[in-house]
DNA sequence: TCTGGGGTCCTCTTTCTC
DNA sequence: TCTGGAGAAAGAGGACCC
């Protein structure tokens, strides 16, 4: 979906069509918080996902800052994809706003197929979006990106050289900043450049693993099938505070919240608990995890709480805290 | 002066168990 | 009772995704 957050917003309030919308937060751009989503319009003034509010604010001070509505932007999402699943039943959620569908076995041609998808959506629900068709998923979500918005872009079995190789490294699913910081220092700035390296080389400067990943992905290979169907693995919760602190009582309050609405979660999606995890980022951004697993699976507030503080107590709090988090792994189905 | 929140997966190290 | 090794499990951190 293209800017969905914000198109959202302008959904409802027609009033806001064509204007800068930021959604991030609360809403309060003097407040912490980051970007979720710019519409078009505030990304022309520099603002995107991610930037603190207080950046976006100075780059785009006549912006309209709104806080995020989960709960109104699931709704929609969820008709975007049962639109989708009129069309294809295997579909693989990627998030709120993305999905990947299997129409290796539909008769009609692909293309037709994307622009009924794009009619419908835009047609019920009043929003845009942009697809990607290709033999495989790496490839049709980089096609999904290259004519936003409202872009629709077909990569077939002869176009890698000419359509993937001359863009940068950072288009391929799985490489962020810091891999793409590494490749440009060691020369490699295209996904050309990268098809170019043997695989022995490649393996020696990022790891057997993830070294064979970039040696198919640069090449347009990907035989990963459609997950249809997951159990989550971990529950979690934190915040960061509006202002750094050091009072233990803040601290210890906000803790036993955040541990009881995590305990909730898992609670209501029906899962027992043996690990928890504490997770403390200090003023200067410095950020520690203690773990704890537990005797038994549980989803007792009690019990947890109790692990959690074991946890605090294996962290010495010397500077004020910026963040403080709870995370509930080594999930079972109750 | 700034840097969210909810996740997954991978790697390396430490601790436990036999 | 002490020592050591192997393999599994747990713990910590980091990169990445939306």
């Amino acid at each position: 979906m293209d800017a969905f957050f914000a198109a959202v917003e302008q959904k409802r309030r027609p009033e806001l069509i064509g204007k800068p919308v930021i959604i991030g937060g609360g809403g309060d751009p003097t407040k912490r918080g980051v970007v979720s989503t710019a519409s078009y319009e505030a990304r022309k003034f520099g603002v995107h996902s991610a930037m603190p509010l207080r950046t976006a604010y100075k780059l785009c001070p006549h912006g309209i800052f709104l806080p995020v509505d989960y709960e109104e932007y699931s709704r929609v999402s969820k008709k975007v994809k049962n639109i989708l699943r009129g069309f294809s039943p295997v579909m693989e959620d990627v998030g709120i706003d993305e999905a990947f569908l299997d129409i290796t076995n539909a008769s009609e041609d692909p293309e037709e197929i994307a622009r009924k998808i794009k009619e419908r959506i835009r047609e019920e629900l009043e929003l845009a979006c942009s697809i990607g068709i290709a033999e495989n998923k790496l490839l049709a979500k980089i096609a999904s990106d290259l004519q936003k918005p409202d872009g629709l872009t077909i990569i077939r079995e002869g176009d890698i050289e000419k359509v993937i190789w001359p863009l940068p490294v950072r288009k391929l699913w799985g490489v962020g900043p810091k891999t793409e910081a590494y490749l440009k220092s060691i020369n490699i700035n295209t996904i050309g450049e990268l098809a170019a390296m043997p695989l022995e080389n490649l393996i020696g400067y990022l790891g057997n693993s993830y070294g064979n990943y970039l040696y198919e992905a640069s090449r347009g290979i990907d035989e990963s099938p459609l997950v249809t169907h997951w159990e989550p693995k971990s529950s979690s919760r934190e915040v960061t505070f509006q202002r750094d602190t050091n009072d233990w009582q803040t601290i210890a309050r906000t803790l036993a919240s955040l541990t009881k609405e995590v305990t909730e979660d898992i609670k209501q999606s029906r899962y027992l608990c043996k690990t928890v995890t504490l997770k403390i980022r200090f003023e200067d951004f410095k950020t520690y995890t203690r773990a704890r697993t537990m005797d038994e699976f549980t989803d007792s507030n009690e019990i947890i709480r109790k692990a959690v503080f074991e946890a605090l107590g294996k962290i010495e709090l010397k500077k004020k805290v910026r963040l403080i988090g709870v995370r509930l792994s080594n999930l079972k189905k109750a």
